[in-house]
DNA sequence: TTTATATATTATAATATTACAATATTATGC
DNA sequence: GCATAATATTGTAATATTATAATATATAAA
């Protein structure tokens, strides 16, 4: 299988789940730590913080940590547009 | 769950297949029936007509018969560039 | 070092996706 | 009608994804 199609592909996984979509609509507008993003989406801490994983394995997100929280924001050009 | 952001989500899932994006890169160079697009990738003609459908099923493609074919090509505007 | 807060990981059950053989459908020509 | 070719559907086992409670980790402040 060629592994720039698998890339591809597995980009899109990535952007595949509308909790996901949700999130990034979030960091659309600038950075966010999880609690705050919790809140916007009224799920789960634990639901959050997997799919911030899955975005941020996929080179989707980043998330610098500050202290307590960790600031979570776009860096994949395709996404921020 | 907000109806457009389900909408957009499933979009991209439609795209996290490696298979599936495979078809598409083959109907970018102009439309094609499923017995080539078979050769070209190699793989049971079941797997591909699954495939076909659930990009049909997602509006990616549409595919129109043609006597014994059938004639895929993609409709997606921000898929076809 | 204890406590509190923010975030991440693990465990697991429910659900969805996948591959593909077998079978069915659809269209054509005889 | 029957035979053939192209495509679609079905059945099913294997695998992957999902949600979320429970637990663990990380940091800061007292």
């Amino acid at each position: 299988m060629n592994k720039k199609i698998q890339k591809l592909s597995d980009k899109f996984k990535a952007l595949s789940n509308p909790i996901r979509v949700s999130i990034l609509l979030c960091l659309l507008n600038g950075q966010s730590n999880v609690t705050k993003i919790q809140e916007c989406l009224n799920i789960p801490q634990s639901t959050v913080s997997k799919h911030l994983g899955i975005l941020k394995n996929a080179g989707v997100i980043e998330g610098e940590r500050s202290g307590l929280e960790v600031i979570y924001s776009i860096v994949d050009d395709n996404v921020k547009g």
